[in-house]
DNA sequence: GGCGTCATGTAATACGTTACATGATTAC
DNA sequence: GTAATCATGTAACGTATTACATGACGCC
């Protein structure tokens, strides 16, 4: 037994979601940093967004803490990293996962926040505003179904489901984003 | 004409959301910082939160740029500032609503990232994390309905109808997922 | 008299983004 | 050969949160 990595021994680790976000793309297999940015990118960044600068400096937190291990895994010339959950770090995704503490939560939009003070607006820009956020959604919509939703499902073949449900649970909302846009289109429309 | 507002001259005054929330709520009659404040906590607070440390450098911010005009409304011994739109406020407001700029979103919501990586859980332990979500997501759409809707449909005999709209769609959203999670729990339930 | 609310602000801190900086490999 | 992608990092900046600090008014 080495000695205890000091950061854990002094409880200094304080672990994010974004921590526990990294920890099981490394789980689900994502070995460089890159490779679980990327991985983020077509699944998580819709409820948990997470950007390359932030990936680097916290892997670099979570081996400090001896929940990774980092190993050489550079090809030629070309470096590159392979990261790997320790028996603590599985124990803290577990503990995660299974702990009741309150989520964080955030919800922003901005187009919401101006269709709340659409009001001001006379019926023709309204129209324009409610357009534009329609095919936004149905933007997102579409997009979410043939990128996103494919990608998971590919996982459910190696047991792994949640993704799946999750992106379906996305689609569906987009769904009825988009169906709720249009009606309220219609009603515009009319009073224009 | 008095001179023009330097930070408005010089094409500094960068407007966020969140200048315009601000911008927003004066409109709607919202005339003291704690004001403002208080009417986004029961609206808008649901996809653009802000906090009372925002509000008033926000405010210094928007009065320096010539957007407001800030008038002493003390009673008494008591502080109170009184803001109100001024012709420029009111174009920037305009401006921002009838802009086509794509909108900022943001979505952060650490239950679902749990949820994407409950393969790592056991049937029981994958239940319980469910359930949770659930109980939250029915607390979250009992307060909707009950303080958030009701509120802003008041609104609706003032002319103004875009807040209970808004309301409305965030009580569907809820009633969505909590209808999702709870379809996902009698699953597991089964499998248990 | 004390608690909750009204009311305004500042300071310290946390967190995230964009831009910068560098370089190898692969596909066209 | 050149553009896209793989790959790792740092620096500067922007923005938001929590905690701090202060005080008046109204209700029980």
């Amino acid at each position: 037994m080495g000695p205890i990595p000091k950061a854990l021994e002094e409880n200094e680790m304080k672990l994010r979601p974004t921590s526990h976000l990294i920890l099981g793309m490394v789980r689900l297999g994502a070995r460089s940093g890159y490779a679980i940015k990327k991985a983020t990118d077509v699944s998580t960044r819709f409820f948990w967004p997470m950007s390359l600068a932030q990936v680097y400096p916290e892997l670099a937190r979570l081996v400090e803490a001896g929940l990774l291990s980092r190993d050489d895994d550079s090809h030629g010339s070309r470096r590159r990293f392979a990261y790997e959950l320790t028996a603590a770090g599985e124990e803290a995704l577990q503990r995660w996962l299974t702990s009741s503490r309150e989520e964080e939560t955030l919800f922003r939009d901005e187009g919401v926040l101006r269709l709340f003070f659409a009001d001001n607006l006379s019926v023709d820009d309204q129209l324009a505003l409610v357009r534009r956020l329609h095919e936004r959604a149905k933007r997102d919509l579409d997009h979410t179904r043939t990128e996103i939703v494919p990608l998971a499902a590919a996982l459910r073949d190696n047991g792994i489901r949640f993704p799946e449900r999750v992106a379906q649970l996305r689609a569906e909302n987009y769904e009825r984003a988009e169906r709720w846009l249009g009606a309220l289109e219609a009603e515009l429309n009319q009073q224009a």
